[in-house]
DNA sequence: CGTGCAGTTGACGACACTCAACCCTGGTGG
DNA sequence: CCACCAGGGTTGAGTGTCGTCAACTGCACG
């Protein structure tokens, strides 16, 4: 890809947007890019952190082994997000999470060195930075705060969270293909149960799935599952 | 109190660790002291947001009010924590959460107009910043990759964070006064579950409480049922 | 001396987890 | 061409952890 190409697709992304050409190459510094295939991983949990990454197009779930050797799902990285910036902070620090693709995807790599140069010596960037990582926070606070809620909730209120972050979508289908586990890996449950829950929304209607693409039939009546309770 | 004494006590702190006199003069200006009660709030959650805070002594517990009209706590934060800057990013921005003080709390309130001007174009404290939301953030991860194991590991794994995050202590008490019911909004449990399970350690010599101070007895112990299960 | 907060205990019940099948699909290799 | 397997989805039965409700104690404070 030409570099012109690459400028004007991280115009969009709202980290760089404010910045000028001659402000964006020294981030980019060494770029290269990579492809990574589905479910393989992009950074491994408890590896050295050498690189950080942009994604540039499909998703990445960021992943934590529970005690227990299943996955706990933390965040979706979706293009324009960066995955394993904070990490670069701390020398010999090692990624927190794991970085697994979901479908096909690219991402640049930049390694720590451009991160401690051009990333670290911009107080725009890590104010834009200091932004990201709020927005995941109050989410992953969010959920904590409904953890007590029924499986029906919990699951509710991913599903929204998921197409508010997408507001280009067309409303009502799911930007990234999402299995049963991955659901319950996310919301902290067991797949039979998301399973059983979600058999229930299909059959009221509330949504209908498609080889791994969920589409939202009834937003509102979703949103009013939050409010209230069961399917009546 | 004079300010020299003040850049004394800040210079204690990581986050204006290695800033001089001169930088940090700017970051401050406007300052204002402020105590606060036991148990009264210095923001609300929903509030908007025109002001932030730093710590200087006692301790805030940071929760959001949950659906059901409990409290879920975030996040404790100690002398040397600062309160609200991130939302200051947000024009608008209301915070997230409220906090609450637990025992007599002193901080200074910082407006969000020294925020743009000058902690939000100095890269190093923004880098700061972003270092003290990565713990935060990965704390929170922890917990939600603990989430399913059995409430005693769950309390056992945030007794054990408290005290590292403290390697000041004498080793074994934590440094801030705890009810069981603020045990319970952090893991996410109900009172009389965590009144039972803190009971069986009592018993079994693990911890002690003495007026809301815990003390831990055998911190190897705790860490033990980590790994494996039970007290055996 | 009442009120509010913290801690405690017991009985009961429910939501969700576990385990164990089973179906369907697509891909791979003999 | 068919057998086999892996990944995803589904269902049912049994179980357990934890939440709910209720009642009671001790203490501090105004």
């Amino acid at each position: 890809m030409e570099t012109a190409q690459l400028i004007k697709i991280l115009h969009g992304y709202p980290l760089f947007r404010d910045l000028s050409e001659k402000e964006l190459a020294p981030l980019l510094e060494g770029h290269r890019f990579k492809n990574v295939r589905h479910r393989d991983k992009l950074f491994t949990a408890g590896e050295a952190a050498e690189n950080f990454a942009l994604v540039l197009t499909g998703a990445f779930k960021l992943v934590r082994p529970t005690p227990r050797g299943e996955d706990a799902i933390m965040y979706f990285s979706l293009p324009g997000d960066v995955i394993g910036a904070l990490v670069m902070l701390k020398p010999n620090g090692t990624y927190p999470v794991s970085s697994v693709a979901m479908g096909p995807s690219t991402v640049i790599l930049l390694s720590r060195a451009v991160y401690k140069n051009a990333w670290m010596s911009s107080a725009t960037v890590q104010a834009k930075l200091n932004s990201l990582l709020y927005v995941r926070m109050c989410i992953l606070q969010d959920e904590k705060a409904n953890a007590k809620l029924p499986l029906q909730q919990r699951i509710a209120a991913l599903l929204l969270k998921i197409l508010d972050r997408y507001p280009e979508s067309d409303d009502s289908k799911l930007p990234i293909p999402l299995t049963r586990q991955e659901i319950a890996d996310a919301v902290g449950a067991s797949v039979e149960s998301v399973i059983r829950c979600m058999s229930e929304m299909s059959q009221a209607g509330i949504l209908r799935t498609e080889d791994k693409h969920i589409e939202i039939l009834r937003t509102d009546r979703i949103a009013a599952l939050l409010k209230d309770d069961s399917l009546s």
